[in-house]
DNA sequence: CGTTCGGTTGAGTAGGCTCAAGCTTAGTGG
DNA sequence: CCACTAAGCTTGAGCCTACTCAACCGAACG
């Protein structure tokens, strides 16, 4: 972390988390566009030249360290980005301390909230971080007179919004089994999308989406080891059970041959089709 | 029902369900936007004259009963539109049965999803629901020469993105007294809002959007009646309950003197306080 | 080498579910 | 007008899933 450009803000200096590996070659691709790995897929998907040059105008990177927070409920809302690399949790909290985790955000996607003045969830660095960030009102300015900007970014959150419907009939009509299992999918395919980012998919639905599950069959990220980037805690607070119970079924999942773990934060799933099963689709 | 004008389709005719009250004013107002109940609160709020007669074109009125469906999960999505009046829900449904609604929609909140061949929920009227329709390719097209359309859009989906997060933590984390007394709220906030309709409020959130039920105190739904747009059977599959547990929950809440119930359909909110603290916000 | 954090496992409990019966209301037809 | 029906609602009894509380384990770290 010697190299840093002048535009490279690192936040994660003292990471209160163990958060080995992270992604060093994004430290080449600083300043130009042209080679970012999420080029093709983040908000800026759609822009042309010129237009990403205005973006590239007012983006700087920063880097998260796992644990640390990005933004907080109820602050003022003053920057918005796309992950580059990592994972980001938007969550909630009840002020009993109650918590659920509404979003899962990995790279290319949108964090932060335009045209409002205050944040609703707290968004933090599940993992470490790279994201390119930018000021919220300037970006907004540039909303306003980049359709494709605007374009984008209201597919993304359409995207969004389905997938937290998706996760809205887990959350509420799921069993703790089919609950754990639909998670462990989800966030196989959302890692190894992330993994082979070069990829340029146009059209990425974002966030919770479950659906990714079935498609990604065959991606390295099912078959390959999978790194968790929740605790037993974050599943647990994500799906609306405790983290006693998603150990369970973990472990059972694991008794059954369908996953194998590798330590208590790496897994393989062995089996996809068992586990599609005990997810309960349809 | 007789004074249909040319650009009204009915398809309540023989509405299965009871349905007393649909909005007759509504018939009045055909054709032109400008006396239009939702004009400053429907996607088409921020069009001017031009752009309104350009949406005014394709639009086309339609009538939907109570329990009628108005589009369904996986089928290839070709209409989308605002509601006039009336409630609408957009629910999933597992292979088994299960349900889960996953969004309340109320008048001038926009029905359908632009840029996706297939929907993947089903939207089925709550109660009597007048609508304005547009084809979905015009009106994708006209999204794409009228940023003010487009804009709108994405204010609405994001409102609609935050009130689904607020549900997810009401699903996942919410008992079943605080998830009961939080969708009352809701109702009540939403309904009042509903009938207050020729108030011109820029920014509206839409969709299961909690905090409304905090800022509506006073509003003519709190205090007066409501009449509650779901049977205990959708309530618990909005909430992730049993119509049991609905039920039990309602009756508790009226015994200890917080709602009064009118029959089992209509109601009104005695305490609001208590009713709040027992929805358990913070 | 002790401490801390995250994870696992067990025993007992309880909140909400299931099953079941009976009630209310509105609509229907004799 | 009133029995009949059906849908929705209420209430009760018993059960089960997931929660609570608690002990223990293992890895990472100072």
């Amino acid at each position: 972390m010697d190299d840093q450009s002048a535009a490279f803000r690192d936040d994660a200096v003292g990471a209160p988390t163990t958060g080995a590996g992270l992604a060093r070659q994004n430290q080449r691709l600083l300043g130009r566009c042209g080679p970012c790995p999420i080029r093709k897929r983040a908000v800026c998907a759609l822009c042309d030249a010129t237009e990403l040059r205005r973006l590239d105008a007012i983006k700087s990177y920063r880097r998260v360290g796992a644990g640390r927070e990005i933004f907080a409920s109820g602050e003022e809302s003053v920057a918005v980005g796309s992950i580059v690399s990592g994972v980001v949790r938007l969550e909630k909290t009840l002020s009993d301390g109650r918590r659920q985790i509404v979003g899962l955000l990995f790279a290319a996607d949108f964090v932060g909230r335009v045209r409002t003045e205050r944040a609703d969830c707290d968004a933090v660095a599940a993992t470490d971080v790279t994201m390119c960030m930018f000021q919220r009102a300037p970006f907004e300015a540039l909303l306003k007179t980049t359709p494709n900007l605007e374009r984008r970014l209201l597919d993304m959150t359409l995207d969004e919004l389905d997938a937290a419907r998706e996760w809205l009939l887990i959350v509420g009509r799921k069993s703790a089994a089919e609950k754990v299992a639909s998670l462990l999918l989800l966030l196989a395919a959302r890692m190894s999308v992330a993994r082979a980012s070069a990829s340029g998919v146009g059209r990425e639905p974002l966030g919770l989406d479950l659906r990714h599950g079935v498609d990604a069959r065959g991606a390295d990220g099912i078959g390959g080891a999978i790194a968790l980037p929740l605790t037993r805690d974050e599943m647990a607070d994500a799906l609306g059970l405790t983290l006693e119970t998603v150990s369970r079924q973990m472990s059972s999942f694991k008794r059954s041959g369908v996953i194998e773990l590798i330590g208590a934060r790496e897994m393989r799933i062995i089996d996809t089709e068992a586990l599609e099963a005990l997810a309960g689709f349809g």
